[in-house]
DNA sequence: AATGAATGAGCTTTCATTCAT
DNA sequence: CATGAATGAAAGCTCATTCAT
C-alpha cells in the first residue's frame, strides 16, 4: 500500500509497508477501516437526505451527486471501493459484505417507500429496482476509474447525473 | 482429481493444477480461455438477435434472457464470469478490458440505432444508457451469484427478465 | 527428448516422451546409454590407436581427429556431450564422473608413457599436461558447439587439428 | 537464515529463499548479478595487467594467478562460476554468452598482439590459441572443483601456474 | 509398440506479516 | 513512530514419470 487519506483533507501520504502492521493489526483490519470510512460517509449523508428530502428522486439523486462528489475529491478512495471492494469478490468477507447488503437495503427501503405513496412504480418488485438503479450507479463509476475518465466541473457532474435519474425514473423509452 | 456433474453431462470440473499447464501456458492463459468462451457465445448470439430482432427491447430482452439461461445452464461459468472477471480488476489485462468495451460498444451501437430510428429516447447519450442497462444487469447477477441464489424455471426467469426491461424503457415512475 | 541415433546410421528418431519410459528406466538411464555410447566408442578407439601408433603426437592426434569425425558426422551426439554431459555438473553422477576420470587416466598415461621415453617434456606434471590437452579440445569444441560452427572438409579439420597439436607439442612461442 | 564465513569477513551465505526477491527480480537476476560481479573483477583485473605488463606472459600469467587467487580467497564464487555459468548451458542465455565472446575477444586480442610484435607464434590462428590456453584454465578449475581439490599455500600456486604457461608457451615437447 | 493426458513432487515466485534497527 | 530487510506459508509453475488407451 502506498497512499492513505487523513480524514478532512485530501492528503496523499505514503507510508512504508512495516508501518501498516503499527496502525492496523492486518491488512484486513486496514481494509475495513477504509471501507468503513467510506460507507460511513455515505450512511450518513444518506440519513441526513431522507430527512431533508420527501421525493425519491431527491433522495436517489443526491446518492449520485455524493458518488460524483467523491469521484472529484478523492478519486482514490473511490477507486479503491471500485476496484478493490465492489469489484473485487477476493476481499469480499461476509463482514464486508453486510455494508452492501444494507446499502442495498437502505435503497429499496427508498424505493419501497416511494411504491407506498405511489411515486414508484408498484409493478417491479423493490429489490428489483434497486439492482437497477445501484448497477446503474457502480457501472458507472466503474467505467470512470477503469478508463482514468476525468470529472470536469459542475456542469459535467450534472449532466451525469441527470442521465442516471432520468433513465431510471422515466425509461429509456422517449416520451 | 476430483469430479462433478453439471445438469446433463459428466464434467469434469477440477483437475490437478499441474494439468493445467498442458493445455494452457499459464494460468492467464487458461484464464483467457474461459473469458475468450464466454464472450465468443456472448457475441455470436447478439449478432444473432441483431438480425433476428428489429426492436431494441427485443435485442436488449434476449441479452438479459441469455444471461438467465447461461446462469441456469452453467452456473459455474457464470460464477467465474462474474467473480473473476467482471468484479475483479485483479484479472483486468488490457487484452481482456478490450472484451468489456467490445460487449459496451455493441450495446451502445443498439441504443443509438434505437435513438435513429427514435425508439430510444435522444436526451441521454447512448454511452450512458448503456452503463445503466449493463449496470442493471451486471448487479442482478453478481447478486445472484453472490448469493447463491437459485433461478427456479420459466416463470422466474420471465419475471426478472422483464422487471429490468420494464425498469430499463418505462422507468421507476408510474404510468 | 526429440531425437535418438541407431548403431550404425544417422538416423534421426522422434519418439514421444512416454516411450522413452519403455527402452529405459529412467531419464538417468537414458543418459547413461548415449553416454557410454560416447565412452565407449571413443575408449575403444584409444586403445586401437594405442597399439596403431607409437608416437604420442599421433595417438594424441588421433584423439583430436575423432572429435572432429564424430562433429562432423553426428553433430547432435557432440551436442548433448557437450552441453549435457561435459558442461553439466547437474547430470554429473558419480558413475559419470568416472568415465571422465578414466579418460583423463588414459590421457595421463598416454602423456606419462611419453615422458619416460623423453618424447614428452619432464618438468610439468602428466595430470596437468593432460588438463591442458583436454581443456584445449573441449573449449574447442564448445565453442563450436554453442556457435553452431559448421566444419566444412577436410582441410579445415586438418587445420583445427594441426593448430591444437602444434601448439600443444611446440608450444606458442614462435621458434 | 544460515550463515558462514569465508577467509576474512563474515558473509551471510545462505538466505531463506523468499530474500533473494527482495533484492532480485528473479532467479535470472540473481545469477546476473553473481555473473556480472566475476566477470567485472576479471575485466578490470585484465585492463590493469594490460597496462602493467608489456609480454604476453605476464599478461596471461596475471590472468592465471588471478583464478587461483579467486579459487583461494572465494571458492563458492569459483565454484558457482565454473558449475553453473561455464560449464552448464542451461544458464547459458545470450547476455550471459556476450561475456564468454567478450573474455576470449580480449585474451584473442592479447595473443593477437602478442603475433604483432613476434612474441607469439603465427602459424596459429590467435582464435584457435584462445581456445587452448581458456580450455587449460577451464579444465584445470573445473577439476579442481569437481573434485574438491584444495590448494594450498604460494608454492602451488606457483607450480599450476607455470606449469600451465610452460606448457602453453613452450610446448610438450621437451627441449 | 506408441501416444500424450494425467499425476505429483519439487522448484520458483509472491505476499502478508514480523522484527531488528 | 518509521523503515525496509527477513521470514514463511501458499500460490504458481515445471518436469520426470506413470497410465489408460
Amino acid at each position: 500500500m502506498t497512499k492513505s487519506y487523513n480524514n478532512n483533507k485530501l492528503t496523499v501520504v505514503s507510508v512504508e509497508v512495516g508501518l501498516v502492521y503499527h496502525y492496523f493489526k492486518n491488512k484486513a483490519y486496514l481494509f475495513d477501516a477504509i471501507v468503513a470510512e467510506w460507507w460511513g460517509g455515505l450512511f450518513s449523508m444518506m440519513e441526513e437526505c431522507d430527512k431533508k428530502y420527501t421525493l425519491v428522486e431527491d433522495k436517489l439523486g443526491a446518492l449520485v451527486g455524493y458518488f460524483l462528489d467523491q469521484y472529484e475529491k478523492r478519486p482514490d478512495l473511490v477507486h479503491v471501493f471500485i476496484t478493490e471492494i465492489s469489484r473485487s469478490s477476493a476481499n469480499l468477507t461476509p463482514e464486508r459484505l453486510k455494508f452492501f447488503k444494507s446499502f442495498m437495503d437502505r435503497i429499496e427501503d427508498i424505493i419501497a417507500r416511494g411504491q407506498a405513496e405511489n411515486t414508484v412504480r408498484n409493478d417491479v418488485k423493490a429489490r428489483y429496482m434497486t439492482y437497477i438503479f445501484l448497477g446503474a450507479i457502480e457501472t458507472f463509476f466503474s467505467t470512470l476509474v477503469l478508463e482514468n475518465y476525468p470529472i470536469k466541473g459542475k456542469a459535467q457532474k450534472h449532466r451525469i447525473a441527470s442521465s442516471i435519474l432520468t433513465v431510471f425514473f422515466n425509461g429509456a423509452r422517449p416520451i
